[in-house]
DNA sequence: CGATGTGTTGATGTGCGTCAATAGAAGTGG
DNA sequence: CCACTTCTATTGACGCACATCAACACATCG
C-alpha cells in the first residue's frame, strides 16, 4: 500500500500535499483490484468514496431512458474520479465501471472531508496544487492549437534543461513514444523533429539521451520557424 | 463592482461556491484598472494578492540573468493567476505585467486564505468547481489530439442538446469564430462542417440558431466517420 | 537464433489551414 | 430611408504539415 502513494501523490489533487499529509488523509483508504466491466458505483448512489486509479482503465457512463449508455469519461491510470461529487457531498451523476482489468485506490469521504475541514491548510495546498496543473492544462491546449509539431518537441526539450544554461542533456525516462504522445504527436513525427534537429546541429541524440548544445538557437528557432521537414 | 462577481463566479476556482461565500471571500476585492505593460508584481514579491481577469491580457514572465524575459504564460480573459503561490502562502515566482489594456479584479490574500482556513466546507467546494474544470480540460485535450476537426463539431452540436432528445434547437450565443476557436478549428473549417453536416440532412442552419434533426445519426456520423469534405 | 518490440527513415495521401473573393448582416451618418 | 462602411459568414482553390503505410535497423530476451 504505502509504495503506491508515490503515484498518488503524483496526482494534481494531492501534489501540492506533504507526505505527511497525505499519509492522514489516506488513512482509510484501501487498494481494490477490479476485473473488467465490474461496477464500481451506480448512478444514484450515495458518494461515500472517490477514486485514484493505479493502473488500468475506468468509463463514467449515463444510461438514457431507451437504455442506451452514453460515455461521458473514460480515465485511466493516474487520474482521480469522483471526487468532485464528494466535496460536494451528494450522490454520484454518472455509473462508473471498469473499462479493463484496474487496480484503484478507493479513498472513503468520511475521514477525509473531516479532516479537510479542520485543516483549511491542507485544503489550500491541495487548491494549489490543483490549479497548478489546471494552468498547464491551459497550456498544453494553447500549444496543441497554435503551435506546429516542431514547436511543441522544440519547447517540450527546452523545458527539460535549467532555464539559462548554455547547454544541456536531456535524459528521456520513459519511451519516446510516450513522450510523443503527450506532445500530440505520432511517433514517427517526434523521430523526425528530432533527426531535423540533429541536422540543424542544436542538438545531438544517442538512444534515450539528448543533449542540447545550443538553447538559445533552439528557442530561436522554435519562435521562428517550427517548419516541417526540410 | 457587484456586476463583476457573475464573471468572476465563471472562474473555475469560484464556480463551486454559493452566490454568498463568493461575496465574503471577496469582501475587499477590488477592480483595478491598468494600462499595457503596467506591472502588476514581480519575481520575489511576498504574495499578498491574486488576480481575475476581466479583460485585456497579462504576462508572466522570468528574466534571465543575461537580462532577456522568458515569457512562461499569456492569461486571458476569465483566468485567474497567482493563486497557486496565496495558496502556498509564498513569493511569487515570476513577474507579472499588463499585456495590453486590463482590467482586473485583486483579491487580497488575507482575508481570503483566514476565510477558507476557518471554511472548510468552502474549500471542498472550491475544490470541487476546480476539479470539474480540470476533467474538461483533459477532456479537450483529448479530443484535440484523438478526433478530426468534423468529429469535434458534431461532439460541440451533440452535448449543447439535452442527453437523450431526439432531435433539438441549439442557438449559438457568441459569434461563431469565438466557438470556432474553442473548438480548436479555423473559422472557414467550421462553417464547411456545418455545411457538410446540413447537405447530410443532420441539421439545418439558420443564421446563429442550428436544428438537430436527428441527433441519433449525428452522434452515429461523428463516431464512425468525422470525415473531412465529401 | 528466431521472436518480439522500439526507433528510424522513406513514400504517399489527406485533413485542414491559408489566401482570396463574395455575399449578407449590421451599424453609421446625412 | 438609402448609400456607405464595416464586420461576420460562406465558399472555392491551393498548399503544406502531419498522419499513414511500409520497410528496415537495432536491441533485448527466451
Amino acid at each position: 500500500m504505502h509504495e503506491d502513494w508515490e503515484a498518488v501523490h503524483k496526482a494534481p489533487l494531492f501534489s501540492g500535499l506533504f507526505p505527511e499529509e497525505l499519509e492522514r488523509l489516506l488513512a482509510h483508504a484501501r487498494r481494490r483490484a477490479v476485473k473488467a466491466h465490474e461496477a464500481l458505483f451506480a448512478e444514484g448512489d450515495k458518494a461515500e468514496a472517490f477514486y485514484f486509479i493505479l493502473s488500468g482503465s475506468v468509463r463514467l457512463y449515463r444510461l438514457s431512458p431507451q437504455g442506451d449508455e452514453k460515455v461521458i469519461e473514460i480515465l485511466m491510470a493516474g487520474q482521480t474520479f469522483g471526487e468532485a461529487v464528494v466535496f460536494l457531498g451528494g450522490r454520484y451523476p454518472v455509473y462508473a465501471a471498469a473499462l479493463s482489468d484496474a487496480v484503484l485506490i478507493e479513498i472513503p469521504t468520511g475521514d477525509f472531508v473531516r479532516i479537510l475541514k479542520a485543516n483549511g491548510g491542507m485544503a489550500l495546498r491541495m487548491l494549489a496544487g490543483i490549479s497548478m496543473r489546471l494552468h498547464q492544462l491551459i497550456n498544453d491546449v494553447q500549444a496543441l492549437t497554435l503551435e506546429t509539431a516542431g514547436q511543441r518537441v522544440a519547447g517540450y526539450l527546452i523545458e527539460q534543461c535549467p532555464a539559462d544554461a548554455k547547454s544541456a542533456d536531456v535524459h528521456i525516462q520513459v519511451h519516446k513514444n510516450v513522450v510523443a504522445s503527450r506532445l500530440g504527436v505520432k511517433a514517427e513525427t517526434f523521430s523526425r523533429v528530432l533527426a531535423t534537429l540533429r541536422d540543424l546541429g542544436l542538438i545531438s541524440v544517442a538512444g534515450n539521451d539528448i543533449h542540447i548544445t545550443d538553447r538559445a538557437r533552439l528557442v530561436k528557432w522554435r519562435d521562428e520557424a517550427g517548419a516541417g521537414r526540410p
